[in-house]
DNA sequence: CGATGTATTGATGTGGATCAAAATAAGTGG
DNA sequence: CCACTTATTTTGATCCACATCAATACATCG
């Protein structure tokens, strides 16, 4: 990554994409950077929505917290992830979930006013916005129709799958993550005890390895035909 | 309603709002308007989206089929309500839903290029359809929260509901909505057997009273204490 | 009055949550 | 390096809300 490495990261990101590079510079130039610390809470749902978050570095989860005191996981971040969408809309919104960083990494931050004045002149920008969106609603769909008719085991499996291609980190032994199970249990609408007891007997069937606070996808095929 | 009540709609429709009278005038105009027959098939999920629609009159339901041969109803649209959103994108994109008429109705149709042609100069027609799916998934959001932690009498009050405010036609004797419990259960992610069990009960309570193929809501208040 | 779709009913079953408690690992500070 | 604290993971027992199944009853309509 040259030193510079958040323009190289832009192109790639859903958010920029498409813009021609003059623009992209100017609206990254436009933004705050800034460092994140593990465990930092970057906003916060249902309060008003007052930046644009572009991940750069490290991995951010995007959280709802529910009435009976669970959390569900809607998603894991990774760099060129965008959260904060909310605040592009005109009317004062409010943020539709918490996030916060997992590990130390860096993010570029816009405030409202600044978002929708760069919006105005380039409305890719907007349209982009709205791929990433519909790319949510699809997502919400999906997890609602595992919800619907797949068993526990499999959405375990499909999460960590998931999870092992989107930021898992490839070792001479397979795919690792670095998650605790309570939040992949979050991530899959599944408890953790029984999240607990199927990492087991995959352990046992030698699909994965666990260590503490990480996973490690041995033979990705040995998850699914549960 | 003016003979032409398609403008007046479109100034409360959340995708035309915003947008000078002038303009909406030009997109109107840009659109055809097709009849809708009980049980049309408008788009079907999966397939690639040519076409965006928004409803003038009559109820569209919004479905999803699952593996298991059940369906899942996302949600009924009402006049001023727009789906097809998807076809915004230049990417080439499938429909998310199967979007079928429940009764006779009418809808303006737009197809992707004279869509996409539309909203090249108008880029608030983006910002609103941005809106519009950051609301869809609000609401899916909402959905899966109340999948995790509310119970199957609960999510039944409250799909019955959020129908009678949204899509209830006032009665002396209270909101009557035009559904069947098949749909109902279906928005509701409950059983039929579940469903017909409660509408009794709550009948019994003189909280509603159904018909075949309709419910009434009498007393809305005393669904929701279950 | 069949015929078809819709709604009801009772009996049965079960997946996975929940609970309480212990075991394990990872700090932390003396 | 050890004793202590705290967070994570495990284990086994228990339970229950709701789906599922198999019929039956009820409307509606041509």
């Amino acid at each position: 990554m040259s030193p510079d490495g958040s323009r190289e990261l832009a192109l790639t990101s859903q958010l920029l994409g498409g813009l021609d590079a003059e623009v992209q510079r100017t609206i990254v130039a436009a933004a705050a950077r800034r460092k994140l610390r593990a465990g930092q809470v970057l906003c916060r749902m249902d309060e008003p929505a007052e930046h644009l978050y572009l991940l750069l570095k490290g991995r951010v989860q995007l959280s709802r917290p529910v009435r009976s005191g669970h959390e569900v996981l809607v998603s894991v971040l990774v760099p060129g992830d965008v959260f904060g969408l909310v605040c592009l809309l005109t009317r004062r919104a409010l943020y539709m979930g918490t996030a916060e960083a997992m590990e130390a990494g860096e993010a570029l931050v816009w405030d409202r006013a600044t978002v929708q004045r760069l919006a105005r002149p380039n409305p890719q920008l907007t349209a982009n916005a709205l791929a990433v969106s519909l790319a949510m609603v699809a997502q919400f769909a999906a997890r609602h129709e595992a919800l619907m008719d797949a068993s526990a085991p499999e959405r375990l499996a499909h999460a960590l799958s998931d999870l092992g291609l989107q930021s898992g980190t490839r070792s001479p032994d397979g795919i690792d993550i670095r998650i605790k199970n309570e939040q992949l249990a979050a991530l899959a609408d599944v408890s953790t005890f029984t999240t607990s007891r199927l990492l087991q007997q995959w352990e046992r069937e030698g699909a994965v390895k666990k260590r503490r606070g990480a996973i490690l996808i041995v033979d990705p095929d040995a998850l699914l035909p549960h």
